[in-house]
DNA sequence: ATGTCCGATGATATCGGA
């Protein structure tokens, strides 16, 4: 239930296919009463987007999408101005960029959304993508920072900020998502004074945002935080809770991550 | 409670990606 402060409820989730997800979102967002939320891997173009059965349920879109693959969106009910589609000077994948970053400002609070590259193998073509994505996020962060102070970077990282946030690391040895590599890239954006909202966990001690949907790892707990939060300093000091809700993994249609919500004082 | 799910394809089963 809301509070009767004034709360900005933001939250940020992977829903792997947005129509396959859509009634599922659309329930999660009328019982959070959640005001801004970041979507990625929408899987569909920008046209063939559900915008007009969310403007139904409140929301305004923001849309970037080229087809089967990738895709982020924010939809808002409190302001979608500004739209930035893509990371400036975006590195390419096989001959294209991706639609992996959208922004907008909503309300006060200038807000991207971002699936950065899975980076596949330590091996792969697709690692070195990905930390050649994640700088060019940095760089983006660098500027944006000197425009908007109220500026938040939400969504799927692909990484694992700490040893703590898998459920074993032995798993993960010679793996992406953990490698002091693209760690550094979230050390590169502390550096820049932005810093990283924590959600805490509803069950269990850690908050993992990512279960396997195959073995039974959900149920197992065996999970990883990977979908993360970085705020400047006004934003997180605006933050009066930060928490994943585990619950909307649950259950058959469920998407392989949670939402991470986040609860801003409007001041 | 749960031993995968998604979208695409010279499709009606198989594959890449996650």
């Amino acid at each position: 239930m809301r509070k009767y402060s004034l709360t900005v409820r933001i939250a940020t989730w992977n829903i792997n296919s947005v129509n396959r997800r859509l009634e599922r979102v659309i329930d999660w967002l009328d019982q959070t009463q959640t005001d801004i939320l970041c979507l990625q891997e929408t899987k569909c173009s920008a046209d063939d987007f559900p915008a007009l059965l969310l403007e139904g349920a409140g929301y305004a879109s923001a849309v970037a999408g080229d087809g089967a693959w990738n895709g982020v969106a924010i939809l808002s009910k409190v302001g979608l101005d500004d739209v930035t589609v893509g990371l400036p000077n975006v590195p390419e994948w096989e001959g294209a960029a991706e639609p992996r970053a959208i922004a907008a400002t909503c309300g006060g609070q200038r807000i991207w959304s971002l699936y950065v590259p899975n980076g596949r193998t330590l091996e792969h073509d697709h690692y070195q993508y990905k930390l050649a994505w994640l700088d060019q996020l940095s760089a983006m962060a660098r500027n944006e920072m000197e425009e908007y102070p109220n500026l938040a970077l939400l969504g799927d990282f692909n990484v694992a900020p700490t040893d703590s946030d898998v459920w074993d690391l032995d798993v993960f040895a010679d793996s992406t998502h953990i490698t002091e590599q693209e760690r550094q890239r979230l050390t590169d954006l502390r550096n820049l004074g932005m810093h990283e909202v924590e959600p805490r966990p509803l069950k269990y001690d850690r908050a993992y945002t990512f279960w396997d949907y195959r073995q039974l790892a959900f149920p197992k707990n065996r999970g990883m935080r990977i979908d993360l939060v970085y705020a400047t300093q006004p934003f997180a000091d605006r933050v009066t809770d930060a928490y994943v809700d585990r619950e909307a993994r649950k259950g058959k249609g469920a998407s392989d991550h949670a939402p991470v919500v986040v609860d801003l004082d409007e001041g």
